[in-house]
DNA sequence: TTGTAAGCGTTATCAA
DNA sequence: TTGATAACGCTTACAA
């Protein structure tokens, strides 16, 4: 960096670049909207003072005046989740042509952070939000409202959506990977489960309910804990230790399942016959697995696409219906059950 | 009371509550800042219009009048990256107490998308920025310069830092690593590289440096693709090809190292005593395989922690030195080379 | 083609 | 303890 750290740094505005092309800041403005609204011989001036300045605009004024900020906040649950690495993928194929920024912000699964991570994202005006869970505090729901902002809720397919809502059925996928498991002759199925996130608690509910109705008894092995490898050995030897006979486990994601096969096999169980073992989201360590990991391949990227698709159609004003989008499933079977 | 007659609803302004109140938004701005600033039963009052109306505050006013937002802008390469996931823990650790709001944006380790967002976050008038790089383009360099703000480039160790710099030599890492391979007995190691971004290339120094002195043949087999475990397999099996006698591998990453050892035992390679396998910043993943994989430690939520705390004695006006901290590694053996 | 004035929501400053 | 005023950087509406 150089000497323009001497003087009070204020970054050039429009006025500065006025001031030395000498015009006024009006001409800059129109040069910045479009060139050819000022005078040919200005044109070239005024490129050539922005140049040397640096100019860098401010979209803070416009959000000042017209509450708009063409930027669009993201909620994910982490950062580090791969799902959601997806889901951002398929957002931003959308956005980015149309000219929108996207704030990120995460709460790791916290309703009262995520409460303070949106009241952040409105104090930064973001013209719309993208939501990833169902359910939110009161405040929350209160602040949303005096927004009156266009949302979409991402992942699940709630009853009630806020606004909008693009998702899969959770329950539903988690019992048809349950049933697979149940057709190969399996019996003894644990659901193992981390983070207690509402989403796992959907997959618990699918689970349950192919169990009972085979006529077995679910037994659900979880913790608080957050998801990783070495969580799904320690929940597969839990498991293990409550039902000796276990001859399978869903796990509520592939990080989980994973560790549990790779623990599995370390202890010497075959797999898929020994054990079965399927996980969720069709990531890549599946597919780099002995066995391939049988997982529930979701629609992540479609997923992003559509809630930002849906949002932008929101902001230019037209009605959309349907309020909710089920992007649904697949069961890959994979060579685990 | 507002006319909301020919307006349609705008989210509440202090003005607004002012008017319900029946006093000036200067009595609510006070308020806000400490309720013991205006009188008690004002005080009583104010809250009262407050709930009822969902007030949010805006920082957009002040960030225009003061070129303060209160918000640190954070670069990261990838949003899908376990690793800065960490650095992102020891960055809020510092700056959430500290009142401040992290912007987060990725630019898939390309400088021009890096230019971009970091245009994007000065235009919200970011009062500092985390870059994670240390290699940027021209017009980026211009716009950190005309900007003026405290900066930080954080994972590596650079000899000329923009301003401020916390990281680690990895260079020296990979250079230990490979000694470590070389200790054992190995003496035909290739090198796994994805991606060919900055820190895989300085790895690749540390390599090339280490098997040099060690009298061997360097053999590095990269790809430009991003890294995943199966990739892991498929730069294996190149290596193995090019070089039959092939006893270890150093990789880029974790991801990559652990698909490696997928592959290796997944066609009957004994991990380590046909192929060595080590990789780098030791993520949970290793600790699930077995046997463990030897990886690189690296001190990521150390890195991020320290470079806001910098950051922040830099934005409360202290001169910081030195501007560039080396926070070092360690060698996990684990039980693969 | 270019310029002027007003206004967006908040806070610092000064006045009452 | 409270209020009035100005200022921040830009765009819209209007004027020249």
């Amino acid at each position: 960096m150089t000497d323009s750290r001497h003087e009070k740094p204020r970054r050039p505005t429009l006025q500065d670049v006025a001031d030395r092309v000498g015009t006024s800041k009006m001409t800059i403005s129109r040069y910045l909207r479009d060139p050819r609204l000022v005078a040919e011989a200005t044109q070239a001036q005024i490129a050539a003072v922005m140049a040397e300045l640096g100019y860098i605009p401010s979209r803070v004024p416009d959000m000042l005046a017209n509450a708009k900020s063409r930027a669009i906040g993201v909620l994910l649950p982490s950062l580090s989740n791969q799902v959601f690495a997806s889901v951002v993928r398929g957002i931003e194929r959308v956005t980015q042509p149309a000219g929108y920024h996207c704030l990120y912000a995460h709460y790791g699964y916290d309703m009262e952070r995520e409460e303070r991570q949106i009241e952040q994202l409105l104090s930064f005006h973001v013209d719309a939000l993208i939501l990833s869970e169902t359910v939110h505090s009161a405040r929350t729901l209160r602040m949303l409202e005096v927004a009156a902002i266009p949302l979409v809720e991402i992942m699940e397919t709630p009853d009630s959506p806020l606004d909008l809502a693009v998702g899969l059925d959770h329950a539903a996928a988690a019992q048809a990977m349950v049933d697979a498991m149940l057709a190969r002759g399996k019996r003894h199925i644990a659901y193992l489960a981390a983070r207690m996130d509402r989403r796992t608690l959907l997959r618990a509910d699918g689970y349950r309910q192919a169990m009972i109705k085979a006529g077995l008894t679910p037994l659900i092995v979880q913790t608080d804990a957050p998801s990783d490898f070495t969580l799904g050995g320690t929940l597969l030897r839990e498991a293990r230790r409550q039902l000796p006979q276990l001859d399978g486990v869903f796990c509520t994601n592939d990080d989980i399942a994973a560790g549990a096969l790779l623990a599995a096999q370390a202890a010497g169980l075959h797999v898929p016959g020994e054990l079965a073992v399927a996980g969720c989201n069709a990531l890549d360590i599946g597919q780099a697995l002995t066995p391939r990991l049988a997982s529930i391949v979701t629609p992540r990227e479609a997923i992003g696409e559509l809630a930002a698709r849906l949002l932008l159609r929101r902001l230019a004003g037209e009605t959309v219906t349907p309020a909710v989008h089920d992007l649904g499933f697949a069961i890959d079977t994979g060579g685990s059950i």
